[in-house]
DNA sequence: CGGTTGACCAAGT
DNA sequence: GACTTGGCCAACC
């Protein structure tokens, strides 16, 4: 059973369409929260695997992050779904992110 | 219950 | 570009 802020997390994550992706200061920002950090403890674990898609959660930069299961995956995935990458990190972040405001609506 | 860890971020060198 | 530093917070030991 996770707990109150893991199930925030999830619930944002879900939210992220295909073909779009969000970072994890962004979800903070959606919780009211500055745990960046905690955000990216919660999804390391993730009980969920393809239930919700922690894959489209990268870092501010644009780069890819990290992944349970090693970061080639999640860029395969995320190609998968229509999102460039290049060199490691999003093509066009600014066109594909969903800021805290899109996880509200 | 204190200390460490980490799929982070921003600013500085 | 890279590496370092300080800050942040939940989960873990």
């Amino acid at each position: 059973m996770a707990t109150e802020f893991q199930k925030k997390v999830y619930s944002l994550c879900k939210k992220i369409p295909e073909g779009k992706v969000s970072t994890y200061k962004e979800i903070a920002t959606a919780m009211h929260t500055k745990a960046y950090r905690a955000v990216g403890t919660a999804l390391n674990r993730n009980p969920h695997a393809p239930k919700v898609p922690c894959h489209r959660v990268v870092n501010s930069d644009g780069r890819i992050g990290g992944f349970s299961k090693g970061k080639s995956q999640k860029k395969m995935m995320l190609e998968k779904e229509g999102v460039r990458i290049k060199k490691g990190r999003i093509s066009d972040l600014s066109g594909r992110l969903i800021t805290s405001e899109n996880l509200r609506i």
